[in-house]
DNA sequence: CTCCATGCGTAGTAACGCTATATATCGCGA
DNA sequence: TCGCGATATATAGCGTTACTACGCATGGAG
């Protein structure tokens, strides 16, 4: 997976990995790693700074805790947070739409375009 | 559309725009323009310099022409560029599944995270 | 003659996610 | 006991990217 190719996406991302309820920075990147089959895996250091991101916003709330020995904030969705999810979400599909669009997929069998031109 | 939402797709997209055959870059634009139903308009400060870095990187050719007195420059796919092609298709197919599959339509909540650990 | 669509181009900018690095705790194996 | 990996968080600096805002030029429509 091409790094770049996350670049204005990550937030719904992150976002929807915290519909199902609280989870720290570290739990996030592990949901997304494991509903992705591994195709997205976040370095630690795209995924704190964009939680960062999205607590300025006022997204997202984060409270620390003990857990372990170790310290953890546990981030959760605010109302804003899941009204920006919901709007996320369509954007994802508009845009999807239009790539696949363009992009032609034309992978299908069927599909001859014209071979012998 | 979020302006940087393509970032990372749009290489694909202008190759795209060039496998049907040769065209310039105001072509190239409304092309994308045309089978996105607008979805994607693409501002021609967009457009011309990165046909200049695809040029640059050897996956289309383009040549002057003249044409109703105002220059053009038509670019056509080289054979890497139909390869990159292939490949940006591919990456999209990878890249757009993950992310539906984290942004996860998620329609059963019966997930109740465990509250004890 | 003026405006708009066509057609190409660059400079400067802002945003984004990554790499590299740092800190700290815990559990496990040597 | 010591080191290492997993867990857990954080920041500085960087490279890439597409955008905005310009500029130049021609042809046709009004």
């Amino acid at each position: 997976m091409r790094a770049e190719a996350l670049k204005g996406h990550l937030d719904g991302l992150l976002l929807a990995a915290l519909e199902d309820g609280p989870r720290h920075g570290y739990a996030v990147k592990e949901a997304l790693r494991d509903t992705t089959q591994g195709r997205i895996d976040l370095p630690t250091g795209t995924v704190y700074p964009a939680l960062h991101r999205l607590e300025r916003a006022g997204l997202i709330t984060g409270s620390w805790s003990v857990v372990g020995g170790r310290r953890r904030r546990t981030y959760e969705l605010t109302g804003d947070g899941r009204a920006a999810l919901s709007g996320e979400r369509a954007g994802w599909q508009e845009f999807a739409s239009a790539v696949t669009a363009a992009l032609g997929t034309r992978t299908a069998p069927a599909r001859s375009w014209p071979a012998t031109s």
